[in-house]
RNA sequence: GCCUCCAUAGCUCAGCUGGUAGAGCAACUGACUUGUAAUCAGUAGGUCGUUGGUUCGAUUCCGACUGGGGGCUCCA
């Protein structure tokens, strides 16, 4: 006999070689049923290999994490399963589990794989469901295994297998389909039963350019029909919230073939909105100590050769204008730092005046890769509201916890909670990418890691994600669809002053050379906008909202009075419109809800007479009569409890 | 940049397997003078993204280009 633990603290006894279903089926016969997996040890196995010691194990079923990822992996094979059957003699790449479903990278060879094969594809796979073929693990050698996928002739599988060592090799087998593959599955693929390719892509084999691109199938699949339905409805749900659609119904920004891909423009109402958020910082950032400056949007080539983004950036980057007489070399400026490095410059610094912190709200102008654009998210022009801090190395850490302050101060304004802090460090591995020593690496991510610890913020560790001139804090976001975003960021450099031979005199005076600590809260308006209209669904609060009140008339009689009302308002810094149009007003009320206006006053006979309007609220509805003034209070009053400053 | 899908009126879309286009909303005109999510009628609006080709004939089929979507790679 064994002793398991249960994750309740109780522990059971069973004969040797027990299973993760036999121990469910002991609880009761429903859980039973549906456990997908048993974490063991802390390992996930299949719920029908034996456990032959003693061991603490949980039962996972669809409604832990691990069991969904377990069950999309067994999905991904059911899906292998069902394209080899329906296009024989392709190769398979990897197939793994993601956050909402899974894929499997395929070479079709000649095929191409289009919308119009997938319904084929899912009937195929449920058809294979109904055999309930169950998930066999075979240990395997590797010479077994080269042996089989070269008659296979599967040569992504033998890539794989040159990585693996011997004695650990494991192959999977269901129905007719057999892979490599370490496991664990659910019990059989009856479990499934409903699937959905969702679509096809492009995808370079291990990730390299240089490699064979594959094409890479999304599908997701459910225990329950029932599920997949919700599933797609939240994810039409999402669909409205797209920050392009919203962007484009609520005239926010637009795009232009004629002045170029990813070059948003911004309509009146959008820049209404983006304006509010660059007054929103300023202020906060004068607060903080901070200087506005400005400086031009290019830069001659000698500026960027002494920051070293010539080097890094410059085949890559907008090519140069050039001077129509003298020739000179100039960039459109893809960030702001060297700039501001030249404002440190302009007169000798001493410890005293440190730190310095230069903000400027700075459009740059960055060549991204045609593919990658993607509404405001992802664009070449766009504005950062980027601050550069000067400071002595006994401040850095000081510094850095004030940006991670007013970062935290900008989310929890603006709304958002769910975001997590990244610290992106740099590749231990290919050092040679960045530039800087290791000592002031070392310092550097020290410093990050530090400061991201005191301010208690949850984080996550990236290798390989730093600047190519410091390691730095990136707060990432998700969008409608649940892409990752980042939106602020805090980084270090130790490298720029030092190209820039950046002095201060010190209470010894002597030389010291001051670290430069990068910074932008909402990383670049353009992005920060799109988040901000998924989040809030285009129902901003009221300080950021472009319309935020709608006068409407009943009728023609009323256009004085409700004029009177709208240049009251405007007095008191209150935008939006009146609605002079010959609409009833039920009309008029519901073009403003479309629009989403925060308020509609509507104001008729009686309100001319009492000189009150009626109130009715965006989403909510009447909010019965008040006097002009009451309700410029009542504005002003959501404002200043939404604000915060 | 690469793979893949898409492109019809200002917007959302229809137009089966080739015979030069239609709806709703918006716009404009007129009537109605309106009380909390769409008043009625009329008018106008499109070299069917661009460009080659196949064809007697192309919005429809094929290619290229441009732009967009999804993903890969990249992201100072």
């Amino acid at each position: 006999m064994i002793k398991i633990t249960l994750p309740d603290g109780s522990i059971r006894e069973f004969p040797k070689g027990v299973t993760g279903y036999e121990i469910a089926s002991s609880i009761s016969e429903g859980l039973a049923r549906n456990v997908l997996a048993a974490k063991v040890n802390g390992e996930v196995w299949d719920s029908t290999r034996p456990i032959e010691n003693d061991a603490t194990v949980q039962l996972l079923t669809w409604n832990d994490p691990e069991g969904k990822s377990t069950f999309w992996h067994s999905s991904a094979h059911l899906m292998a399963e069902a394209i080899e059957a329906l296009y024989p003699n392709v190769q398979f790449g990897i197939g793994p589990p993601i956050e909402n479903g899974f894929y499997y990278d395929i070479d079709l060879g000649e095929k191409q794989l289009s919308q119009d094969d997938f319904a084929a594809i899912e009937k195929k796979m449920l058809e294979l469901t109904k055999e309930k073929s169950a998930f066999q693990r075979q240990p395997i050698s590797k010479a077994e295994a080269i042996e089989y996928f070269t008659q296979k002739g599967d040569k992504y599988k033998l890539d794989l297998l040159k990585d693996l060592p011997d004695g650990s090799i494991t192959f999977y087998h269901q129905g007719n389909f057999t892979d490599l593959c370490k496991g664990p599955h659910i019990p059989n693929t009856g479990f499934i039963k409903a699937a959905k390719l969702m679509n096809v892509a492009g995808a370079y084999w291990r990730g390299d350019e240089k490699s064979k691109q594959l094409t890479r199938v999304y599908a997701i699949t459910f225990p329950k029909q029932k599920e997949l339905t919700e599933y797609l409805e939240r994810l039409e749900e999402a669909k409205k919230r797209d920050h392009r659609k919203l962007g484009k119904e609520l005239e926010l920004f637009a795009f232009s073939e004629k002045v170029g891909m990813g070059l948003p423009l911004w309509l009146p109402k959008g820049t209404l909105l983006r304006e509010r958020l660059e007054q929103f910082m300023r202020k906060a950032q004068v607060k903080a100590g901070y200087s506005p400056v400005v400086t031009p949007h290019i830069g001659s080539k000698e500026l960027y050769v002494t920051s070293g983004h010539y080097e890094k950036y410059g085949a890559d980057s907008f090519q140069p204008i050039r001077t129509p007489n003298e020739n000179e070399e100039f960039f459109l400026k893809p960030m702001n730092c060297p700039h501001h490095c030249e404002i440190y410059k302009t007169k000798p610094r001493s410890y005293r005046d440190l730190p310095l912190r230069l903000a400027e709200f700075g459009t740059v102008y960055r060549y991204e890769q045609s593919g990658e654009l993607h509404g405001l998210t992802r664009v070449r022009g766009f504005t950062q509201d980027d601050a550069h801090i000067f400071c002595r190395p006994d401040q850095v850490k000081e510094e850095f916890t004030k940006v991670i302050d007013l970062v935290i101060y900008t989310f929890k304004t603006l709304g958002f909670e769910d975001y997590t802090a990244q610290i992106s460090l740099r590749d231990p591995e290919n050092k040679a990418k960045y530039i800087g020593s290791d000592e002031l690496w070392e310092k550097a991510e020290q410093a990050i890691i530090e400061a991201a610890h005191e301010k208690n913020l949850t984080t996550v560790t990236e290798l390989g994600e730093a600047a190519f001139y410091g390691p730095k804090l990136d707060f990432m976001v998700r969008d409608a669809l649940g892409r990752k975003w980042q939106l602020g960021t805090i980084q270090v450099d130790y490298n720029l002053p030092e190209r820039f031979q950046l002095e201060y005199n010190g209470s010894d005076n002597e030389k010291h050379r001051p670290v430069m600590i990068h910074r932008a809260p909402f990383g670049s308006l353009e992005r920060f906008v799109a988040v901000l209209i998924e989040h809030c669904a285009g129902n901003f609060p009221l300080w950021l909202s472009p319309e935020q009140i709608a006068v409407l008339p009943i009728s023609e009689k009323y256009h004085d009075y409700a004029q009177q009302v709208y240049d009251r308002l405007m007095q008191e810094d209150i935008r939006g419109y009146i609605d002079n149009r010959d609409e009833k007003i039920g009309r008029k009320i519901r073009d403003a809800e479309v629009k989403k206006v925060s308020y509609m006053l509507i104001v008729g006979e009686k309100e001319q007479e009492n000189e009150i309007v009626s109130v009715r609220k965006h989403g909510e509805g009447d909010l019965g009569n008040m006097t002009v003034d009451l309700f410029v209070n009542h504005f002003k009053s959501i404002i200043a409890e939404t604000f915060g400053q």
